[in-house]
DNA sequence: TTCGCAACAATTGTCGACATTTTTATAGAA
DNA sequence: TTCTATAAAAATGTCGACAATTGTTGCGAA
């Protein structure tokens, strides 16, 4: 639960890092509702805690995209609108796609072993309720421990901590929680294939295209949902 | 000078706003030093403002990579290990390459037409001091132009905002200022080019090539400098 | 000498109050 | 009614002081 927020932030003690931590927790639950305002006099006494740390609490949720502030207006929760979300995905195509192209070079064999440990827990899972869903933090283990693999501390915060809790916030909100079943998980056997291989080239593509999916499946259902917004679209 | 600072984070006014800008340029130009401690106390006591706009100056900063913030230890100015600066550019050959794709989707002509003028500005700057390099702050028109030119809100913060200042103070202090000279500029017009063409595709290979070969040339030289130190690569 | 512990100094975290700006509410004029 | 302008209210920005933690120094014991 509280995986990058312990290995990333290093929040350690602090009011400031416990109060990050709930406020994460109620805006990607959508407790705290999109677009709302946070007031900092209001949430103060609300945490029974002075206006500092929450400032603090704040900013650290703004360098997560959670929220946007506005110098001497205050602070807002996103507003997860279809362009935001095929926006965010289209980074995390780019950003994950290399990710794994570096992590088929540098992963270590124990790491690749972890793979498999969650896919075989995937496996077991569909296997046991049958035709059913990947659940969501099995998913989010899947990809945490790739993006680790690739060594790559840019990119890790990149995707870990600034792209990861606004698509947490998007499944968890839209009930997307669950990726799709079968080819999901065939998809991850790819992945982990072309990394045993340290077949660069194929990791990458094949991550890009698992992702690629993922984007079109939102995009699908989203605009059978809200209707023909203009989307643009490249590569 | 102060072209991102006002677009993308919208500082007005604010005390903390102003040191942001202030310790940042003096962080690029290493008249802070890469690895030293900024001390809240005596910073403030510089600057002559309370200690509470200088920690709002710090996250600042830590939302741009330019200042590592340990809980209960303080912040440090980041070091630019080689290690770091490669894994700069990985992510930027990502992030720019999609970007780059996007923007040939998306850019207006009239964008197309800035990034023409950028273009034929270092061709007469190269006519008038021949063989002589492009200089930095317009290779960065170039490249803030293509960025925004795609459209993307979170690529665009990803690259301009928490990208571009580690690399702008790479350059200052590595004295790479000048991108290398007549390869450069043909790489800009072959981008500008795919773009024109709509070819996204092309603008995006053509992007991903022209930030591997800067790349290359970075790890060539600091190879040469620091020795031989274990290199990771991918694709 | 080296290690460990205690007292001290320095730094960061937190608080409550004041200053300034923004927003809201109200009243008056077109 | 609608718009503008003014005043009150609320929110953010800033400050100085206190609390808690970290780092350092120096002494004494093994």
């Amino acid at each position: 639960m509280s995986t990058y927020s312990e290995q990333l932030g290093g929040y350690t003690g602090t009011i400031s890092s416990e109060i990050t931590e709930t406020l994460r927790d109620a805006i990607i639950t959508g407790e705290i509702s999109q677009g709302s305002k946070l007031s900092e006099t209001k949430l103060a006494k609300d945490f029974d805690v002075s206006r500092g740390p929450l400032r603090e609490a704040i900013r650290n949720l703004e360098g997560m995209n959670l929220i946007v502030h506005v110098p001497q207006q205050g602070a807002r929760v996103v507003t997860l609108s279809m362009e935001l979300i095929l926006e965010i995905y289209d980074t995390r195509e780019a950003l994950e796609s290399k990710a794994a192209s570096l992590a088929a070079a540098n992963m270590t064999s124990v790491e690749i072993d972890e793979l498999h440990r969650i896919i075989d827990a995937q496996s077991k899972h569909m296997r046991d309720n049958s035709n059913s869903y990947i659940p969501a933090e099995s998913d989010y283990d899947f990809h945490d421990t790739l993006v680790r693999g690739a060594k790559n501390k840019v990119i890790e915060s990149a995707l870990l901590r600034r792209l990861y809790p606004l698509i947490k916030m998007f499944r968890y909100q839209h009930e997307f929680a669950s990726t799709s079943t079968t080819n999901s998980l065939q998809e991850h056997r790819q992945i982990v294939y072309a990394i045993e291989q340290r077949d660069t080239e194929l990791a990458g593509v094949t991550v890009k295209r698992h992702i690629i999916r993922a984007r079109d499946r939102i995009e699908r259902r989203l605009t059978s949902i809200v209707g023909d917004k203009n989307t643009k679209r490249a590569s």
